[in-house]
DNA sequence: ACCTGAACACCGTTCAAGT
DNA sequence: ACCTGAACACCGTTCAAGT
């Protein structure tokens, strides 16, 4: 029983039964041991899902400087999201908690070599790299809610008077992602121009 | 009793003793009655935390279009930022689930107008606003932990070979939630340009 | 019919008691 | 010294029992 043998079990639980099965007891109850055995190898609950988060990106890809830092920007931000909406049970951690461990630490050193590449100041990199990662977050928060939130904007859509009328907000899905991701690229390539 | 007073209420303990005190056993303490009593007002917990954050934006103002639209948008979302920070009890929650009720549609509505007036087109006002929402909720989620997670978004910084160095990333600080929103109105300014 | 509060089905974590 | 599991201090919500 090691920290990654129960980490990797605690992702195949969640794949399987959901982010409500993500709790101390049954992810013990999973594992057949005691809950507090858990706590030999993580200091807490949160420690515990930011191993099993950094698990879930393991096969998120860096195309690396090659491709351009703007495609490279979004392979890697949209590999994220999809990542964690490939695992149910960890998906509302990344999202809370963007992960940083090994993989999230590979993942962002490409973010922050792609946004020097960019053109933008040690300054730039470390704010536009926070803002990326803060509209990933949010946006993957949105899509594993998805449905519950879709008629709060509904409602909001129709108050407007006559604007976008037979607009039907879909909240979190993939083309309401991308649309901001492009709109926060754009924003950097017009910073990097400065 | 009524709806309006319980949230005045539960905002008011919010205040005074933070996000912990939010549980609808502490708040029905507070208010000197037993927990169920509030479940004939609303419906369940998240009901009530919607009124109590709507109620928390009462005091956030549209400029009006005669500021401009870019402006117009910076100065909403700053008042709403600001507005969640000055109530520490439901900070969180406007996070995790952007106010839709009286004051979050008047607000939505300025920035309805403010989008369709930068030029975009209606289904561009839709993914556009989803995109600010999303960013200020997860800027404002980063806010509201701000210090938990300043150390390991320090570490990544450390992490990544020779460049940023020096520089400190202060996660959810104001300089930091205003440069991303920077980015997006650039993006939104280009993609009306297009 | 209305309302209360005991009870249900959980939590994460502490800590004392056992080995 | 190590490890277990009972216990603590909570949750949101249901529901039966009282008025």
């Amino acid at each position: 029983m090691t920290p990654a043998a129960i980490a990797a079990a605690a992702l195949a639980l969640g794949d399987r039964d959901g982010r409500q099965a993500m709790s101390m007891r049954r992810i013990a109850a999973d594992l057949g041991c005691d809950p507090m055995a858990i706590y030999r190898h993580f200091p807490n609950r949160d420690a515990l899902l930011d191993a099993v988060a950094d698990l879930a990106l393991a096969d998120v890809d860096d195309p690396g400087p090659d491709s351009g830092w703007s495609p490279r920007i979004a392979t890697i931000l949209t590999g994220v999201r999809a990542a964690a909406l490939r695992h149910p049970g960890i998906a509302a951690h990344v999202a809370a908690r963007p992960p940083l461990g090994t993989n999230g630490a590979r993942l962002g050193a490409g973010i922050y070599a792609a946004l020097a590449a960019a053109g933008l100041p040690p300054a730039g990199v470390v704010f536009a790299a926070q803002a990326l990662v803060a509209y990933v977050a949010a946006a993957l928060a949105m899509a594993v809610e998805a449905g519950t939130r879709d008629a709060r904007w509904h409602e909001v859509s129709r108050s407007m008077d006559g604007l976008p009328g037979e607009v039907m907000p879909v909240v979190g899905s993939d083309e309401q992602f991308g649309y901001g991701l492009r709109l926060l690229l754009n924003g950097i390539a017009v910073e990097a121009a400065r």
